[in-house]
DNA sequence: CATGAATGAGGGTTCATTCAT
DNA sequence: GATGAATGAACCCTCATTCAT
């Protein structure tokens, strides 16, 4: 593995236990098997590495979904569900992103702006997503306000999911995780042709 | 106004600007007016502040729902919709705790007992008040799991609705926290009796 | 108990515990249950709490030292004894003041030119001791030199013995103390007459 | 010289004129010429400068000790006024660590346990040398019990002579210096055959 | 005599970042 | 690419002391 990817990845594991602010650079470059220096010669700064691992979450979630995509027919309750778990698991391997976000947002426009922009992808996607499944009769036909509110209500259990779970104080395991699908296939079925 | 009020209160205002994070508690003692040794006769250290925080939150947050209570028969659509903006009010008024939540709760095992227990009874009276509904006739009769998921969906979509604004870059208005009751009534909709 | 008393003497107790290094002045006040603000109404500041019990520990140890003179005829092994575990309860009631002597005397004047005061006295009560009690007959003839180093080894042994204890890691207790009183008796015993 | 020794160095100089307490890292960093975040890169914190300094002391000690030992046949009075010498340049050299000495280790347990193994060592050796002297018959035969207590005696003045000077506002040269040599050689002169 | 809130200089320490090699 | 010593601003917090009441 590369010097650059290993501080990737070291910074993760790290970050993910013990929070960005917890985690030195210094830290960092030790638990890489490297010295400061090289880490600064990598990357710019600290924000530096948040921004690489944010890129590399959005890079591989875009492969995956694609993965799904052509497994499953799209606009089906499975290729929710599996999309659901998909963006489980990159919620997982990068949750310290998902549990400082607004925090890590609110000090870095550049980061602010790139999350934008692949949220409201993620938006589109889903929206799109529950449309086909509309239109080929998975769906009872719905107007645009509720299809708009169904998108987002799909999308923000999605997304707070994994939150949702840490506040409550319960481990992320198979069980909860599945829970967290029950809850989407409990807000579709009201919506189901039958 | 007492200087420990003052200093909460102050605390409060600047978290929710900057962060904790980039909030010093010479800060906070500047914008209060007082000198940091003060502060710190007041209380012990940082995380105290962000603790009294909470507890003041908890106390006005239980004090808001009696009223609400009281003046809108529990189990009805209007008391719930009250409560969630009622809610959203307390989520703005102390924001950076949703923000920074579970980075805070993961370096203070102290708060993170007192956050599950109000948790805990928050999500107990969401239960309660959805079961009276349906013992109203408001909603029609549901089994065990169904009731416990949509008490679940409620909560998820109350505590986080604020965050889902965040993270989109949408602004905190009237009109914002408008669509979350709406998400919230398109929920029961499903539900409701007629 | 007066209030003036019980802040020296519960300075003197947290001073013996913790060193005054660590004992804050607002420690001792709410541990002798008054105000810090009452504790400077009869204290300029913690050096003259210091001082104070510099003054006791003298005043006390005259006080004492008197008793053992009319109990036992001064220049006999014993009343040398008596003056020796004496002084060791001294040494043990002041014991914070004998481990920090000497940094507690180099950033104080007033306090060096207090403590030089009484130890040149006890000198010199040590040094006539041994001539009363080579002139009664108990010492063989001492020449002016060696009668001067005999009269420092005691002391220097009565000074340190606590210290001595300390550093080896061992307890002060009735044997401790007891080995202290069989050195001073062995260093005499080379000059008694029989 | 390397960083780290001026750093050790410079704080040895400082503690000894003004007392650890007084010497804040911030000025022996100043007085080292390097910047505060240089000294936390090669101490952990102040105890870590004080424990290397002990260290530093225990092995120059030991160094010299060796070659007092190949210039003078032990068990000689003039290799005990050797050794008595050479230990009063190093309590001398490091006159902070013994005047706070146990207000040092009172608060820090790793230096305790080293200070003793190395002081339970050196009374060993005091030990050895003075049975030696017996044996080689420059001493008359003494029992276990004298022998313990002249061992104890003879290292308690080693110890204590400079803290007896500095307690007695007695400068540290030459003459006092070979006073409590000659006190020694007091002690012993009452051991000797001849 | 007594209270206790308030002061403020400064202490130990951290850490993102730089730079000579 | 890589090292690791070095920087320095800033952080959290302490504590002897003061002062209005």
């Amino acid at each position: 593995m590369k010097t650059k990817d290993k501080i990737i990845e070291t910074a993760r594991l790290l970050f993910n236990e013990k929070g960005t602010r917890h985690v030195t650079t210094n830290h960092i470059a030790e638990a890489a098997g490297i010295s400061p220096g090289n880490l600064y010669y990598h990357f710019r700064n600290k924000e530096d590495i948040i921004r690489a691992l944010f890129e590399r979450l959005a890079a591989e979630g875009f492969e995956e979904y694609q993965k799904v995509l052509q497994e499953y027919p799209p606009g089906t309750l499975e290729s929710m569900d599996q999309t659901f778990s998909m963006i489980q698991t990159f919620n997982w391997r990068y949750r310290f992103f998902k549990r400082e976000l607004t925090a890590l947002i609110m000090n870095d426009p550049l980061l602010k702006e790139r999350f934008g922009d692949v949220n409201r992808m993620q938006l589109t996607v889903i929206g799109q997503s529950i449309r086909q499944a509309m239109e080929k009769g998975f769906l009872r036909p719905l107007d645009d306000r509720t299809l708009g509110l169904l998108t987002e209500e799909v999308w923000l259990v999605t997304l707070f999911w994994l939150n949702y779970l840490d506040i409550g104080g319960e481990e992320v395991d198979e069980q909860t995780l599945k829970r967290g699908s029950e809850m989407l296939r409990n807000i579709m079925a009201n919506y189901l042709t039958r």
